[in-house]
DNA sequence: TCCTCTAGTTGAACGCGTTCAAAACGACGC
DNA sequence: GCGTCGTTTTGAACGCGTTCAACTAGAGGA
């Protein structure tokens, strides 16, 4: 087993108390991964020359991270925490929903802007369902729930008040569409994903119209219906199927 | 180069006049290898197994069919003109919009059910930007075409009248929607993917609320923003950037 | 000092998808 | 019958991700 079972991969707040050492095995490979891969791109990148490029042996490279998948996911994970704080920054200083919406949603684009180039292997993983990457697997559990707390915060701290009903279900319908907006861009080959912040604004403005508009008291009954229906949407929390009983 | 570029692969509407033999090549192995994806799952068998078993030798496959993942797009099709002839007996039978709605995504989910077994790995490969599989891909082009002018008979053919810009623009959207459904099915594992039938109830219920909601005079400019920027999401005639010009 | 035990490291080997030069086939003209 | 040419078929070979039995390092005990 390699040491990285049950650990958060990227972050330094490790939990566990770990054999420090050759920690830097570990980051070299990574760093090694990552730096071919934006030169070379992702497939083109084999797992020989990132060994050899790291001066470790291929098998090491395995002790480290169980496939050259795990080695996106340490990138994802990575990306994810620059948005947080890029987030963090825009919550801190915007009070209204809209630039807070806005800016976060930026926020993201602007942080895996620089990986355009392999975001689509990366997200040709992602929706496998079996694989680890996959936003909706147990292992990506930590990133979703951050990711919706991130939301939860955003209309909390806002200015807007909005009902009860829509606090609790719009941080889940908000990742959704954040998750589509990504999808547009990675399929964007417009120069700089112009295309891509284009769509995020004008859509972004248009939930924002559609959040107030479900406000009225005359849609209720409807967005009733809808909330209901996104509740089958939302993943149960994964451990409850993959612990212990049958299914 | 093999015999079958600038050819739908699986129809029999053949436009080009072949040497019709060994026609049968091609299709022993292409049924060869749905039966064994479907006895053992696509990763699980090997290029050499259907080969094999096929009774030819592992570049004769080649010879047919690009890669492994085409063999996965000749089974795409497949299931794409069962749910045509599924649908077109909805289409013929029912005039409501309901029932439309409802019918063709119902039969859409009827026909890839058999398929559920191996979906993660087609759309795995189908989220790649530079997959034939992908539904935005020029390869696809086709499919997607037919899938957009199913909508829109369902949508002229009922009873129904809605206004012009709706008509113009909902079938891209309906394929959206019934894109997102297929997402949602890949990564059901319920029994049966009975969730992912409430959902797609419930959904489409939805759906026909949204469209008779905006048909209201009072939600014209908001409509008119929401086409607007669904425009943005169209995916334009691919073949302009990909026969002449330099880009 | 030497033994032991675990974490870390090695690289040959395996099975896979894919390629390609060469062979076999088959229709056609002569 | 015999060459010719395009289509079809072959299977050895390549490069890849991945595995694993074996080796090394280094810390702790005696």
């Amino acid at each position: 087993m390699g040491p990285e079972d049950s650990r958060s991969q990227e972050t330094e707040t490790t939990a566990t108390p770990k054999p420090r050492k050759s920690e830097q095995t570990r980051a070299k490979i990574l760093e090694t991964a990552l730096v071919l891969f934006r030169e070379r791109g992702y497939e083109e990148t084999t797992m020989r020359a990132i060994a050899e490029e790291a001066g470790v042996a291929v098998g090491n490279a395995y002790y480290y991270f169980k496939s050259k998948e795990h080695l996106i996911q340490a990138f994802y994970e990575r990306t994810h925490h620059e948005h947080l704080a890029a987030s963090r920054e825009v919550l801190d200083r915007e009070r209204g929903l809209r630039e807070r919406l806005l800016g976060v949603m930026q926020a993201k684009l602007d942080t895996i802007e620089p990986y355009h180039r392999f975001a689509g292997v990366l997200f040709k993983t992602a929706a496998n369902p079996s694989s680890p990457l996959n936003p909706f697997s147990d292992e990506s559990l930590p990133v979703r729930r951050q990711s919706t707390e991130l939301f939860a915060e955003l209309i909390a701290g806002a200015d807007t008040r909005l009902t009860a009903e829509l606090t609790a279900e719009l941080p889940n319908l908000l990742w959704i569409y954040h998750m589509g907006i990504i999808l547009y861009w990675i399929h964007d080959t417009s120069p700089g994903c112009a295309k891509s912040y284009r769509l995020m604004e004008r859509s972004a403005k248009l939930v924002l119209r559609l959040i107030s508009l479900f406000q009225l008291p005359v849609l209720r009954p409807f967005l009733k219906e809808l909330l209901a229906m996104v509740s089958l949407l939302r993943v149960e929390a994964p451990s409850e199927a993959a612990v212990s009983t049958v299914e």
